[in-house]
DNA sequence: GCTGGAATCTATCAACTGATTGATTCGTGT
DNA sequence: ACACGAATCAATCAGTTGATAGATTCCAGC
């Protein structure tokens, strides 16, 4: 068995600096863009490394979202229970319920976290990418975490169908991917430059974009049930 | 030359075939992940048409997108012209500047529009793809409509600064992509069946939704210009 | 029925992909 | 100094990818 030196055990360095590697490039050029070798070259580590430490390549995609999402979740919660303390009971305020699910996330993007820019873009191209197994995994980390806010939504706003939170959740999901994307994207409208805007600022404006949005209402369905199409 | 024949010349033909099943399996399964081998497979055609129709990968992406993306353009427009006749002269309602850019594309959905669904995963999959080529090619076909949308955008809500409603305009975006993702994704939150609703229905939930949120205020930037992140 | 261009086919290329094997070095505890 | 597992390395595999060249077939016009 290696002992510690200054942390970190000679495996465990290179591990990391493989997740580091590997997050950096996934995000900025997408999985499927990104191959092992272009990740092993970057890193100055041999080919059979990632093998090694993470059996093949969807291992070492398994490795990057359990670092970032499981202390994510956690910091989600966190704050979700920290309204819920200050409420003492009552309905948290919608606008505090996205904020604990929005800005754990967002705030990656901070200098402090080197690689949570990179991180937020891996995850906003999984979420958008057509293949199953990458979102079993993103599922798979994102945990229980989930149901907690439905639940605090559904008491937040009980006069709502599921089905109509359902989709506000997803277009608050959708909206804040757009946000990663655009966050470092060469400006959509102007081709220079990108949007623009702190963290704060875009955390909060998100944030009374997307509750605004949660108070409006939907048509009722015209047919409750069973649908053909 | 060849004489019509049935409507199509032997060429035309094939070059239609090819540009339905690539789109049909670029929607499923994003271009990359898709190989021209299995393309011409499933068309059962010879791999070498699509470099004698399309010249490359990209040259048959280039003509779906153009296929879909002309018609989507002139509707899009139609629509907020006739809008514009009917306030004669006043701000068009935001909810009408929404729809007139929404609805022509969702619209492709409908059973009528054979493969309109998968051209919308696709369109989905390519605006949140970090390939910038991909990019320039969306952004080509879109042409002018965006920069008439900005302008009626800014006549509805003047107050309103040209970043803000870039945001929002971007946040529609992502909505708009989220949509089409859900509409017939495996449900993201309950594993089973898709997430349900017509597409009338969805449409106009999308546009309430959103237009709420174009009414929400952001708050003013803390740093006027020249930040240095 | 001959012709010439359009359309199709066969065969092949070079590059890249993820992955594996087996030898080799490293480094710590004894 | 030795042993032994952890860690690294070089070499290679089989499969897939987009693309091309050159021969061949189709088919309307004469």
């Amino acid at each position: 068995m290696f002992e510690k030196k200054n942390g970190l055990n000679k495996g465990e360095k290179t591990r990391i600096l493989l997740l580091d590697t590997a997050e950096r490039l996934f995000g900025q050029d997408g999985v499927t863009a990104t191959s092992l070798r272009v990740v092993m070259k970057t890193a100055d580590v041999n080919m059979a490394m990632v093998h090694y430490y993470f059996k093949n390549k969807d291992g070492l995609l398994d490795a990057i979202l359990e670092r970032r999402l499981v202390p994510i979740n956690q910091a989600r919660l966190n704050l979700l229970g920290k309204y819920a303390l200050e409420t003492g009971g009552q309905p948290i305020a919608m606008e505090n319920i996205i904020r604990a699910y929005v800005e754990p996330f967002i705030r990656l993007r901070d200098k402090a976290d080197e690689g949570g820019a990179d991180f937020l873009k891996l995850f906003a191209w999984l979420r958008m990418e057509p293949n199953f197994t990458y979102h079993q995994l993103m599922k798979k980390h994102l945990g229980d975490s989930l149901a907690a806010f439905q639940k605090e939504l559904k008491r937040s706003l009980p006069d709502k169908t599921d089905e109509e939170l359902n989709w506000k959740w997803a277009f608050l999901g959708g909206t804040a991917v757009m946000t990663i994307t655009l966050m470092d994207q060469i400006d959509w409208f102007n081709d220079e430059g990108d949007m623009g805007g702190s963290a704060d600022w875009i955390i909060k404006n998100l944030i009374s974009y997307t509750a605004a949005g949660f108070q409006s209402n939907f048509a009722p369905e015209p047919v409750p049930s069973a649908k053909t199409d």
